[in-house]
DNA sequence: TCACGGTTTCCTGCTT
DNA sequence: GAAGCAGGAAACCGTG
């Protein structure tokens, strides 16, 4: 069984890999990974992109493939289990590591080595990743071929009526927009993909959209909410994730020791950075004339995930 | 080393 | 007048 590592696998995979996302998520429908690995190698990057466009993170889960009954199946000596415990990675019962991703500079190919343990084969009582009681947990290597985009050059070289600027990397199109912005913003120039490749060197940093694995003011307040000995914050309408900050102080209070300890933290900043992340979509607007409060009621977004109770 | 995401801090002006 | 909202600007900091 790899239900979770299948789902993990697709939230892991989407910030390590984004073409990878759907083929692990994929798997929890076969039920049997290495199948699903073999079709990755006939698959194109084009072809994968097309398949996730319009997903978020939340589509990876297939939740409906992590019934309450499947879970216990795979999670070891764990009967109280929920989707919200699932959305960490720090959950994850079968590591998936990914020790060696490369691929040459065009991106023709790109080979992933991927280390998988089934812990169908431990006992029952055996919660921990470990293997306790001395017995060897299987562990299972493949390698996966993914067939990719041409490189730029390659693109670039079967069209060459056109312009070099009609090709250009996301990194190109980004910098293109900076020129833009840095008249007004004066913003740092960034170093070209071309000028990394003339240094030898691998453009350092996250790719664009790859987010952190650092512990996020909606995922805190996500928590907050599932905590029912907490009087803090309260649902307004949990299926909708519309919810109402009780004691703004308090919450910003907690937030500030959740982040090191920042006893400065006010609602005020804590807010602020709640309006922020409306911006980026972890929040969205209160529907008005809904009945809802006016302040201190905020809304769920599209890119948060794992409020609402199955 | 450095680009990036996600805040954090400070601020002004507005609304309830 | 207090509390909260809105959003610009810039700094900060952890991550990859």
């Amino acid at each position: 069984m790899f239900y979770r590592s299948d789902l993990f696998n697709g939230i892991m995979a989407s910030t390590v890999f984004p073409s990878l996302a759907d083929v692990f998520t994929e798997a929890i429908l076969t039920e049997d990974i290495f199948q699903s690995l073999d079709q990755v190698s006939s698959r194109t990057m084009s072809e994968t992109m097309e398949a996730v466009k319009g997903l978020n993170e939340n589509d990876f889960l297939n939740q409906h493939v992590l019934s309450e009954e499947k879970a216990e199946v795979i999670i070891a000596g764990t009967v109280d289990s929920s989707i919200q415990e699932l959305t960490q990675p720090d959950d994850l019962m079968i590591p998936l590591m990914w020790p060696n991703v490369y691929g040459d500079q065009g991106g023709e190919t790109l080979v992933v080595e991927h280390e998988s343990r089934d812990f169908s084969s431990e006992p029952e009582n055996d919660s921990s990743c470990g293997g306790s009681d001395g017995s060897s947990p299987m562990i299972s290597y493949s390698k996966v071929e993914v067939k990719t985009e041409p490189g730029l050059d390659e693109q670039r070289q079967a069209a060459p009526y056109l312009p070099v600027q009609a090709i250009l990397s996301p990194y190109e199109e980004e910098e293109l927009e900076d020129s833009y912005d840095a008249v007004i913003r004066h913003k740092k120039r960034r170093k070209s993909d071309a000028e990394y490749i003339a240094d030898g060197r691998k453009r350092p940093g996250r790719k664009k959209g790859q987010t952190s694995s650092v512990y996020h003011l909606w995922e805190f307040i996500r928590d907050l909410l599932h905590d029912p000995k907490q009087r803090i914050i309260k649902w307004e309408n949990e299926q909708e994730g519309i919810f109402r900050v009780v004691k703004s102080s308090e919450v910003a209070k907690q937030w500030g020791n959740m982040k090191k300890n920042r006893e400065k933290m006010t609602y005020e900043k804590l807010s602020r950075s709640l309006r922020y992340s409306r911006k980026e979509g972890y929040f969205e607007d209160v529907p008005k004339d809904e009945g809802y409060p006016k302040k201190l009621c905020f809304k769920f977004g599209p890119k948060s995930h794992g409020w609402k109770r199955l």
